[in-house]
DNA sequence: CAGTGGTCTAGACCACGGT
DNA sequence: CCGTGGTCTAGACCACTGG
């Protein structure tokens, strides 16, 4: 029974999920304590610890003090949306990038914008208009509004070549932001920029970032149709 | 300088990331190794390797043998998409929530779900068509296929009262799953059944499990209008 | 109170990959 | 080659929490 040959966290890993799937300790089951998993598979308690923390991480297995490792019943699943800038994106479909920027003003908050960010009202924010093409065709529509508050060098910014996204991610390490996904229909902007008939579905993604609780910025991005967006886990 | 009081791993891996941000160490520098941290932190290595090894993982740092520890020009960022049940997201809304089986047959696989399941073409699946709402209001309509000889129990399962994708959670842990996002335009079924015009933009989550390298299910989900699937990172 | 996971230590050996 | 991270160990103390 014991374990065989080696016994690295990965090992044990791998073995307590097989025991898992297989129904060897059901839903709900507890599991054996760390030190009796670490006597049986031949290890140190700190290699088992390490296995049994990823597991929790992972959310297969709940962990609480004194009650024991117990089998979740029903895992909420987690996937990773890997949040690429556009560039990328288009380059790894062996796409060629191109990038055009429409509009670029400077202009007073606009109140929804201020309520949503917490931001005083009618403070600047620079408001851009962006086009990203795949191989010459429409790949994505952005529209995005700066808080230059915190970015103030942004009025300088070169934004013609390289993109304000890609401008942003080198000049501020955002810490945190908020991302939404939903399905609209072109209004006669989109419709335009997209090439697709007013009306039809958009993919969209609005993402708002701040940097240490100051509200750095909120894009939308519009995609073309037939646009989807995938990921594993 | 050196760290003052406690040198737990988390306070080393903030201590880190404030650096970062600040530009201490800017996008591109090399950190100081393991061993020197640690002797910075006045900690042991593994403290400092836990604390780095979060970093790797969050994409803020790259690691290599020999090289060192790099921070990350233009970080990834990863976004954690919670895949929950439907009945838990009403809830979780304070809605009212309720389902419906509207449709259950077996049917021979169609030869494009055979070719994307790679299934042996006519395997017999159950084809599912459910309407889960909040607040008596439509809120996703499902459509599903199964994999019968995946989950020959399924043939015999009260799909009336639990939805399929409860049931299956408990029954079948599946292991590995593909999730494709996009917006489609209404045609006359989600008319009728999510209450909004034909042609009207429509968000939909399809998503692909497979147990052991074995198809088992593909369910695709279409949200009333206005849904919105939002996260944070 | 006592059992369980959470964490730290000091040291050791290994594996990868630049030089 | 040899510096760096990757991992394991044996032991220790702590922190939370159920009984």
């Amino acid at each position: 029974m014991q374990a065989t040959k080696k016994a690295t966290y990965q090992h044990v890993r791998d073995e307590v999920v097989n025991r898992i799937q297989n129904r060897d300790w059901p839903p709900g089951a507890i599991l054996p304590t760390e030190v009796e998993l670490a006597k049986e598979f031949g290890c140190a308690r700190a290699t088992v610890n390490r296995a049994m923390r990823e597991l929790a991480e992972q959310g297969i297995v709940d962990r609480k003090r004194k009650s024991g490792t117990r089998v979740v019943v029903m895992p909420v699943k987690q996937a990773k949306l890997e949040i690429t800038p556009v560039r990328q994106s288009v380059e790894e479909q062996n796409g060629e990038y191109r990038y055009n920027l429409v509009r670029r003003e400077i202009l007073p908050c606009p109140d929804w914008l201020a309520s949503k960010l917490a931001l005083p009202a009618r403070s600047p924010v620079m408001y851009l208009q962006c086009m990203h093409y795949g191989d010459n065709q429409p790949f994505q529509f952005e529209e995005r509004w700066i808080n230059i508050a915190a970015v103030p060098k942004v009025v300088e910014a070169d934004l013609e070549t390289l993109g304000p996204g890609e401008w942003l991610l080198r000049e501020v390490p955002f810490t945190d932001a908020e991302i939404v996904f939903s399905a609209v229909a072109a209004d006669k902007t989109l419709s335009e920029f997209l090439g697709t008939p007013v009306g039809s579905p958009v993919f969209q993604m609005e993402r708002t970032t701040w940097f240490q609780g100051q509200p750095v910025t909120l894009v939308r991005f519009s995609h073309h149709p037939g646009y989807r967006m995938s990921t594993r886990y």
